[in-house]
DNA sequence: TTGTACGCGTTATCAT
DNA sequence: ATGATAACGCGTACAA
């Protein structure tokens, strides 16, 4: 016979790559039948299908992800790109877990890159990333997914982004978040049904996504209970706890200290609270103190935060689905989800002694 | 000319997808030699080479990692195995920043998949996986890293592994840690040599990797003090915050309670900092509290934990690298990395009021 | 030092 | 409903 060969290793020393082939030969079929039937694709007998899946099980043959993705243009590898810092925080690992419950569910996997928002060459990473992975669809986190160089890199590389909790909605993209505006609004608005009249406010990196919202939220609030926005009330951090132990410490070292501190994260808030101890600030009696995300320290410190959870892990799921589904090739959208006020020990009426 | 198709696109409404092909003709050259020069191979003339470097960026060629991976067997995927409850955590976020670290600068990516150490059929579950992402090698760790099962599963699949903080060594197999006995040991005496006499332990879960290692650290340091081992003190924890809550309840409540407690990891020890406020304890003045990791919550809480400190990154990067290099193809081998005595403000001498 | 030709395991086209 | 056969892009014996 000719050399034609339907491959199959018999000098099995090294395991046994199943492939299609073997499969084909077992069933009696084609492979295209064989191609047919483990993807799902119609017209296929009843009869040859359950024959075809016999063989594959009795084989378990698995698909070669290699040739199936250079034949196909399939990777099933979705990309996490997150920024350097925010790596090892709770929310990226709450986003994680979203993220890996929903591309299992699908056969999708999960590849994790973290890169520094700061690098000049950003860019070039990228789209070295990308070129190097053939990603099925990446997704963007905080606050890489403002940088507007980063945007345009990927839209150049065809490759199908979603971004999470950005700042600015943008032409052409898709974005999954919450209300952060309305989140803020809810939980200073909380502060001030409290009776607190001195709220201050620590913000959260200007850059970043949901920070500058969460401040008009403050304000509006502010404003709607006919109370002044005071500049000395409103202090900058940078979502690190270290941070905000510098942002509390200049809220409380204030001649008129304020009797509530709404700070733009839960890692803030949890310096402030360590603060306080230090001006032997009794919590939540002589200071309320609220954070945002209900993230693990919100409930690992004492007295446990009061705080604005994300539902964070939905929103993983939902970037996820969209990639998988490839939809809106060019329109943008916005999924709004749905946040919810957590209120624990932090806070309380002021001046209960 | 006969149809023996070099490939290339003309009619360019899709990008332009460059491959080898492209290269090859630009630098007047043929594919095999462009392979040569983009994997680094010998035999090429600085001459052809740097021709062919500049082709190469000229097209901004990039390898497809499907037709190279489909050519050679080399995926470029590291896989982290991680348990479900464990993936949250700022232990596995540390790892997984040094792996990323790592990978990247070999040009590897990281393939996240987190299991259910408890499900019945996660022998399964790492067959298809392993069977599907064709990695290059796949990290495991606790409690994954002691499943028989599933250690079997790899090896039986060929995929080569290596084990962090594994509970025991095991033939064969490639394991990377700290000496977690010396380190429960030293920071124990440490207690000890503070003038406790009445420590409390919170151990981890039984079937923890790290865990078992560190109440035999807490036992010797003990013995070799000359002091009793009390069954009481030593309660059992889960490495969970919520566990730690229950555990410090439970040492706080005996009729002669501990001045100290050494917690088997971070999470717990901050929970027995919760618990004390609700027993208006003062730490540390009427009980000093000591955890296990250095995790970021050690340094979130008030006060800051006194901890050990392990290299977690570096552990990370150390598996990486062993993975990268395919080492000790069949031999077994240990790598042993420093720990490091963190004192913070959660630790003092006992009865200081 | 350099090039030719084939194999890797799929998917897809186009017949049957 | 099913099958022969050509891509897909790269590595690599083997030849030159």
């Amino acid at each position: 016979m000719k050399s034609n060969r339907p491959k199959s290793r018999e000098n099995s020393d090294t395991p046994k790559p199943v492939n299609i082939y073997d499969v084909a030969k077992r069933a009696n079929v084609s492979i295209k039948t064989v191609s047919r039937v483990v993807n799902g694709l119609p017209n296929v007998s009843t009869a040859t299908r359950t024959r075809v899946m016999e063989a594959v099980d009795a084989l378990s043959y698995r698909p070669n992800p290699f040739a199936r993705g250079l034949a196909s243009e399939q990777s099933f590898l979705i990309g996490l790109l997150c920024d350097l810092p925010a790596a090892g925080s709770g929310y990226m690992a709450a986003l994680q877990m979203g993220m890996l419950a929903r591309c299992r569910k699908d056969g999708y996997h999960l590849i994790v890159e973290s890169l520094d928002a700061e690098n000049p060459n950003l860019v070039q990473v990228v789209q070295a990333l990308v070129a190097t992975s053939n990603l099925h669809g990446v997704i963007l986190t905080s606050p890489l997914c403002d940088v507007r160089e980063l945007i345009e890199a990927l839209k150049a590389s065809h490759t199908p982004f979603v971004r999470i909790a950005p700042d600015k909605p943008l032409a052409g993209l898709v974005d999954v978040r919450i209300d952060d505006r309305k989140a803020a609004y809810d939980m200073t608005s909380y502060l001030v049904g409290l009776g607190h009249r001195r709220i201050g406010f620590i913000k959260g990196p200007a850059d970043h996504g949901d920070a500058n919202a969460r401040l008009d939220g403050y304000c509006k609030a502010l404003a709607q209970a006919g109370m002044p926005f005071i500049e000395e009330l409103c202090v900058q951090g940078l979502f690190t706890y270290q941070s905000g132990l510098d942002a509390g410490e200049r809220l409380l070292s204030l001649k008129k200290r304020p009797t509530a501190i709404f700070a733009g994260n839960d890692d803030m808030a949890a310096a402030v609270l360590a603060t306080s101890q230090r001006f032997n600030l009794k919590i939540p009696q002589q200071l309320s103190v609220a954070g945002f995300d209900d993230s693990l320290v919100a409930q690992v410190v004492w007295p446990r935060l009061t705080t604005c959870r994300q539902p964070i892990e939905e929103m993983a799921k939902v970037a996820v689905s969209i990639l998988i589904q490839r939809p809106t090739e060019d329109g943008a959208s916005e999924r709004l989800l749905d946040h919810e006020l957590v209120v624990r020990e932090s806070t309380a009426p002021p001046g209960v002694l």
